[in-house]
DNA sequence: TTGTGAATGTAAGCGCCGATTACACGGATT
DNA sequence: AATCCGTGTAATCGGCGCTTACATTCACAA
């Protein structure tokens, strides 16, 4: 959307390779993998100024192709959006896991902190991409089947380790389905928060965002802790 | 292609003219409130298309003006938007307080359970027009003075509240900040997950919604409440 | 009443954007 | 070796935010 930065591009003259064959091919008419540098172009374009700064001809100076070859691989910005969601998505169930996989497995209500804590860090650390992954303002959720189906597993996580929690007597309210969206909205809103700039004090220095969302994470879980 | 003047805009405000003889002045050089006319058409578009769908250009339209017409009254896209949000942050501030003076004055946790309520039954039906107050993506708050102060007063409120509740004996925990982080974090994230489609159930009827919203409300309330 | 400057509109145009179309290249298949 | 087709380029379109030059009208003072 911004005037975005000039660039010569500095293309040397296309030559068909002929001779020096081997040594730094000048400018290949294909492109090794461009769907795949174009997603990772886009990538760093979000992490650098939001979904917004993401522009179909940006992504394209940067892999050094024509404004019109982006659209061989992806017939609009949306799809190219949509592909960057869903790395960004698997980067970010990969965070998840991860916690879970060293979380105590006898106690559900810890895998639940660990669960939410992992969320959460993960999303101060890397706002721009959980943006692009959280509203579908930047992507269709409905056509991003891979998005979608990892974050109908992660909600599934989260009901069943609540339900666990429950079936231990951890749980004082009955009704997991309502703790669950009620955690879920407690992290995302503080995640979101974070991102849309309702925590002006802490800039760059991330610490104290963390400790504080362990700190209301812990706070909602003495809440729905049994007595 | 300009489309050959719009209908004359049937001014509401009559100003006096010269000769009022003349019937249905067909196109008035002047605009009558012009910047009014702006944010209103804007208002209309964040309503039809979120944010995203409010163009300089289709407000112009809209308004029967020039496309330049509008930088007379403000400077870029972004003050046009800012303007937008003030407006919507008046309605809502209107609405929080409304449901405020309802409220039993004795009793402060209950109090605290109306601004919830209120908040997110704005949110709720207003789901665009929280959208533009509630994220710097659309405007710089710092830039935004009401915005920015009627927030700063509005969290205090709710401070206030929460420090009243734990001197009437009604928190558990003695620390208000993070009780009031926590709630702000958990209203706020239901209202966008609302408007970033993480609920794809209820559609349009919001009863349903409203619901939900209250009961995880009570929920958050019965975690925080003393013993 | 009239002259004049400020306020506020129009017209034209710049560069960037997403997107489409016609064409060029070259790797893979035969 | 001939050919097909996937994938790139070039040119172009309309829309956008924004700027500049110019036109019109209002408000106020002489």
């Amino acid at each position: 959307m911004r005037p975005a930065t000039k660039s010569p591009t500095a293309r040397s003259a296309a030559k068909p390779r002929r001779r020096a064959a081997r040594v730094a091919a000048p400018k290949p008419y294909h492109h090794g993998d461009l769907r795949r540098v174009l997603i990772d172009a886009a990538l760093q374009l979000v992490g650098e100024g939001g979904p917004d700064a993401v522009s179909v001809r940006e992504a394209a100076r940067r892999a050094g192709v024509s404004p019109g070859a982006p659209f061989r691989h992806f017939p609009n910005r949306d799809a190219l959006m949509q592909a960057v969601a869903e790395e960004a998505q698997r980067r970010f169930r990969q965070e998840i896991e991860a916690a879970l996989a060293e979380a105590p497995a006898g106690d559900p209500l810890a895998r639940f902190r660990s669960l939410g804590l992992a969320y959460l860090r993960w999303a101060m650390r890397n706002p721009t991409h959980f943006e692009i992954i959280s509203s579908r303002r930047f992507f269709d959720h409905d056509k991003a089947a891979e998005v979608s189906r990892d974050n109908a597993e992660l909600i599934e996580l989260t009901e069943r380790t609540l339900a666990d929690a429950f079936a231990a007597g951890q749980l004082r309210s009955a009704d997991v389905k309502q703790v669950q969206i009620a955690g879920r909205a407690l992290v995302y809103g503080f995640a979101r928060m974070n991102i849309d700039g309702h925590f002006p004090r802490w800039g760059v220095g991330a610490a104290e965002a963390e400790r504080t969302a362990e700190a209301i994470l812990d706070l909602f879980i003495e809440g729905i802790a049994g007595p």
